[in-house]
DNA sequence: AATAACTTTCAAAATATTTTGAAAGTTCAA
DNA sequence: TTGAACTTTCAAAATATTTTGAAAGTTATT
């Protein structure tokens, strides 16, 4: 297989699995195609290489640094800006994990600890608090986990955590 | 806040969460529905609930079953199947996990080991597979660690070993 | 200050996903 | 069997999301 070949493969692979994922495939593709690329590309060689419109590379590489999967970096002697993405694929799921962490599970979480105040002096209401008390620990255990592995050592995958983790 | 408009809410904001998570909206308010219900639901119950029609409750449900978080029912005397759901939230999470791995971690990583594959000569190729042999790494831990969590005693999550995650 | 090089915006178009509902299929009781 | 009660299917319609591209905005250079 040729190299160029293999990294449309992945570029194809990440952008389903994105997008399995509640991400925007072309996002995916995008960050796939930073990650595999040996130089920093401009908004011009994403364009081409993924057949793709400049405002949707604009939006989407913003998107990807938002993230802080992205970054984005400058030439001497060139106008141009230029995107790299971070290949430490451990920062990279660590950062992926506190976005997402942030974005969903938070809002979720307030939602729930608003419907748990619920007064319940019926069996049905009782049950109902019951459920929501239960989703509300499992997702706050979830969120402690998170932000565990966000304030740990950088070497936390390797380390002994993952190891008792993964065996 | 009356119970049945905090039911609402909850289902709401499961079905906003869903989506978020490339989870069909109203496959997971359905979801929501039948862990706030206190019965078992039927067909006809859940369309005039969410206000959606007999086809969409239909595929849904046997989506959901499919991932062993509902289960059908039988009444003596009745002819109609009801709905019930799995509201062991700890169940339910380990569930999702072993669906989604299985759907769509799995794929990725067989991808990504068939890119491993690659002869690498020249420089690039190396930092190809490099990456790619990263992801595929953190791929296969990540799956072992789900893996474990589903072999794992009903209780891990209140066990040791949540206890470390999470304090 | 004018121009060129580049980036950003956003309404409209394209695409993808979800939902509908009527028709076909199934099961069971009489 | 028949037909009533219920479930399933799936093409078409509705909806939601993503993408485009041209115009407006910005910044650096002359």
């Amino acid at each position: 297989m040729e190299l160029q070949e293999a990294k449309n493969e992945f570029i194809q692979a990440w952008g389903t699995f994105g997008s399995e994922w509640g991400i925007n495939r072309t996002m995916a593709q995008i960050h796939a195609l930073l990650l595999v690329s040996a130089e920093s590309l401009s908004t011009e060689d994403i364009m081409e290489q993924l057949d793709v419109s400049r405002g949707n590379v604009n939006m989407n590489t913003r998107e990807l640094i938002a993230w802080g999967i992205v970054y984005r970096v400058t030439k001497k002697g060139e106008r141009r800006e230029f995107f790299e993405a971070e290949k430490d694929i451990y920062k990279v799921a660590i950062k992926i994990m506190k976005e997402r962490r942030k974005r969903e599970l938070g809002p979720v979480l307030e939602t729930l600890n608003e419907l748990k105040q619920i007064k319940s002096s019926d069996k049905e209401s009782k049950e109902f608090k019951r459920v929501i008390s239960d989703i509300s620990a499992f997702g706050e255990s979830t969120d402690k986990m998170i932000e565990r592995m966000i304030k740990a050592d950088e070497n936390w995958f390797t380390g002994s955590l993952m190891r008792f983790l993964t065996k």
